[in-house]
DNA sequence: AACCATCTAATGGTCAGACCATACTAGCAT
DNA sequence: ATGCTAGTATGGTCTGACCATTAGATGGTT
């Protein structure tokens, strides 16, 4: 309401005037309490309403800011009077990386076969991390979503348990962003490759040879043979999205990596 | 399968009551017209007063949702009456990537080690991709760079420039999923890597060192040795980190991905 | 004392309407 | 033509109000 003197009459005439938005400069603050580390993953901020007066803006603006901070999953936002609600610090990027990337395969910004490129290097990672400690229980859970697998089943849950059976390897590699980018990047691809094989009558077969290789590399990990069960990685997704594109109008594909 | 308490339980006839939130759905409706493709880059949404009122919900939560967007770069939002100005679609997800990441490496949901690990893997693939067939171009490019680097620079030019050939060699693979990650995992490190580097008195002999490694990588990529090239990249980013986190207090390095 | 329904307070969620800032376009004036 | 000025459509910001959710505090009943 005091509009100040000084508060527009700063006409300067170099460079090109960042006028950054109000809820910019929000979420920089906060970005920057966690980049100097005075705040930590669980921390409370102040309500909305606190805020917008600590800050001096309004509370849309701290709103908005608030909207980004969560579409990345920095802060999450429950109402209530608990020590549960309020605006909280969070941990779990996960959710925001498969957002991303899925919404971005979709735009055409990355392709397919970038995706699939990349989604190899970090399986063939993960299969070395987890061939070379992997534990017992951890070879449990994954032998009990191999045995889930049967030639049987409709090809979406089919896809959703090969989907598990690598996020799953990533997971037992211990390393949470390999996990996540796994998980993400294979998301990202579900529609596509849905619909690839929706109208393939080879399906049969296919999810037969994909339970053969799945059991390959499941072999080679636990024999703790890191070099077989990169080849077998490889053999896998390589004849996984050569399959699933080969006759596809857009072969995207077949001009893997280059 | 009825023996399956763990299972996603979605044959309840209860359920939880999904109190969506007024942006959440208008997020997910612009979403959607993405997944089905009749959202494409560089298409133009309605303004949005206009959207408030094709969706019936009021501006606040159309502006809200459209915050969102904005952070993942699903759409750029310009004020004006040009051709160029409301809500478009857009293409350039690189800034997002590097947001999440690098603040989640500020929140310790990912390790430094983590990252270190998934660059690696990166690293190979872009330097394996780009040794097999790199143009003329691109290789003046890269010697450009490389002879900006000297030992006698500050340590911040000398690390932006490393990063800025370790970027440049994975847009040289034509994979611009992996040169944004590569982006993205190099620019979440910088900070802790800056104030690691700050306090060593062993910068100038380790720059020198740095020099060498780059170069002995940009031999084995011009000469199209793939093999060589990941060995020297393996070697360039196993002994940057080494160096940089020897003495380190946090010691998060120290521990590889467990 | 133990129990249970209700109230209260704090939080986020939503809304309406107004006004400002920006960036073009068109048309007037020179 | 040129240069200025109004018009207009856009996003950006604000105020202030009200709704919805949550959990602890209250207080009466058993």
């Amino acid at each position: 309401m005091p509009a100040g003197p000084d508060n527009k009459t700063q006409k300067m005439r170099l460079g090109p005037v960042k006028r950054t938005k109000t809820y910019e400069l929000v979420v920089r603050q906060i970005k920057n309490e966690i980049f100097e580390g005075r705040l930590r993953p669980g921390d409370h901020l102040p309500g909305e309403r606190q805020l917008s007066e600590l800050l001096r803006v309004s509370r849309p603006s701290v709103r908005e800011a608030i909207r980004i901070l969560e579409a990345l999953e920095i802060v999450r936002s429950r109402p209530g009077n608990s020590a549960d609600s309020g605006l909280i610090v969070s941990t779990e990027p996960s959710r925001a990386l498969t957002d991303l990337l899925g919404v971005h395969v979709a735009l055409s910004s990355y392709s397919i076969s970038e995706v699939v490129t990349v989604r190899m290097s970090l399986e063939v990672q993960s299969a070395r991390s987890t061939a070379e400690h992997i534990h017992t229980t951890d070879v449990s859970r994954i032998r009990a979503i191999l045995e889930q697998m049967n030639p049987e089943l409709d090809r979406e849950t089919f896809l959703d348990l090969d989907a598990q059976f690598h996020v799953e390897l990533a997971q037992c590699a211990n390393n949470a962003l390999l996990a996540d980018l796994m998980s993400a990047l294979r998301e990202a691809v579900r529609r596509p490759m849905a619909e690839a094989f929706d109208n393939d009558a080879k399906w049969p077969e296919w999810s037969r040879i994909l339970i053969q290789e799945h059991n390959n590399i499941f072999d080679a990990i636990c024999a703790g043979d890191a070099d077989k069960a990169e080849a077998m990685v490889r053999e896998h997704i390589d004849g996984f999205y050569e399959r699933a594109f080969e006759d596809s109008t857009e072969a995207a594909v077949s001009t893997l990596s280059t």
